[in-house]
DNA sequence: ACCTGAACACCGTTCAAGT
DNA sequence: ACCTGAACACCGTTCAAGT
């Protein structure tokens, strides 16, 4: 009801969405660096000082869209499982990890970049553990033998560099999808 | 002569060395973000302008400390390939890169980031191609087969991959470098 | 609750000088 | 050549208010 009622007085039924909305393409338009709450706040419309009221901090912002990144992940692995037949679910979830680095490299690159540290940001570390959990444990019912534990790390290792290598344009994806086999 | 003659008029008979071994203890300190023209200057005792004659911009100084960073891990690359038999090679380079990442993960962070694109820094551009060099001529002189660039590239990723793993302290560095075999 | 304007300490970058 | 001080437009963050 918030949200379409018109009301003129707040400009938002919903500013935090809005705000994480202009962040991501700040983001992906420039990297970590052109994230700012300031520039944010324009692109929603509201004064410099009104995201305050839903970030405490510019890494707070930061923290959420990584965050909203590992949820998409997640998803994308869950729905990549879901299509694949059993025998090729690993091949499957690798794929999707590869595409999203792809798609959404400067993401990505928040994700894994060490800018926001998620001690400290709950939420961020719980949606990097399920997307991680979803990973691994495809790769563990593939790997049920002896030394699984160190077959997984590898396929993980593996499906995380050719990502990171597609993210920063030292391949491309197909050739990075050739390497699941 | 210019290092050490003493004379009072200049601060540094090298300033541009004194800004990037200011600049790398704030990377190492506090990420990326933490690196400023000016907290780098403040440093190295001169005002926040002068490093302008070194560097023609922010970004510039991070493209020369990632630049040294690929220097470096090149130079690791190498001793370590020197240093093993010719079977353990492979094996060596990648626990060398693997310590590389572990020993400074924010330089590491910072190659590998996308902050500084290639594009533009040519020193930096060779610095890079020079480390994947070594790391290459050694994958392909260990995969010289049939399907060798598919295995190389693997073997490229995996260590890759396992780094990165290592830098956001997903897995610690022991357990990397058992996935190497 | 949610938003605003003013204020403070920072930063990158440029300019006009000084030796 | 190399360095300085003043200046400008930005930014994160805080504070005192307004509805």
């Amino acid at each position: 009801m918030s949200t379409s009622d018109g009301g003129g007085a707040y400009h938002h039924g919903d500013l935090r969405r809005s705000l994480i909305v202009a962040a991501h393409a700040l983001l992906r338009a420039g990297g970590v660096e052109a994230v700012t709450l300031r520039e944010a706040a324009r692109l929603a419309g509201v004064s410099h000082n009104a995201p305050y009221r839903h970030f405490a901090s510019r890494e707070a912002l930061l923290a959420a869209l990584a965050t909203e990144g590992f949820r998409a992940l997640r998803q994308a692995l869950d729905d990549a499982g879901r299509r694949a037949e059993p025998g090729g679910r690993l091949t499957a979830l690798g794929r999707a990890y590869l595409r999203f680095a792809d798609a959404d490299r400067a993401t990505f690159r928040l994700m894994f970049g060490g800018v926001v540290e998620e001690a400290g940001h709950p939420d961020l570390a719980e949606a990097s553990g399920a997307a991680f959990g979803a990973l691994r444990s495809v790769v563990a019912e593939r790997e049920p033998s002896a030394g699984a534990e160190r077959e997984a790390l590898r396929a993980w290792a593996l499906v995380h560099g050719l990502a990171h290598l597609v993210a920063d344009r030292q391949i491309d994806a197909e050739r990075a999808e050739a390497c699941l086999t």
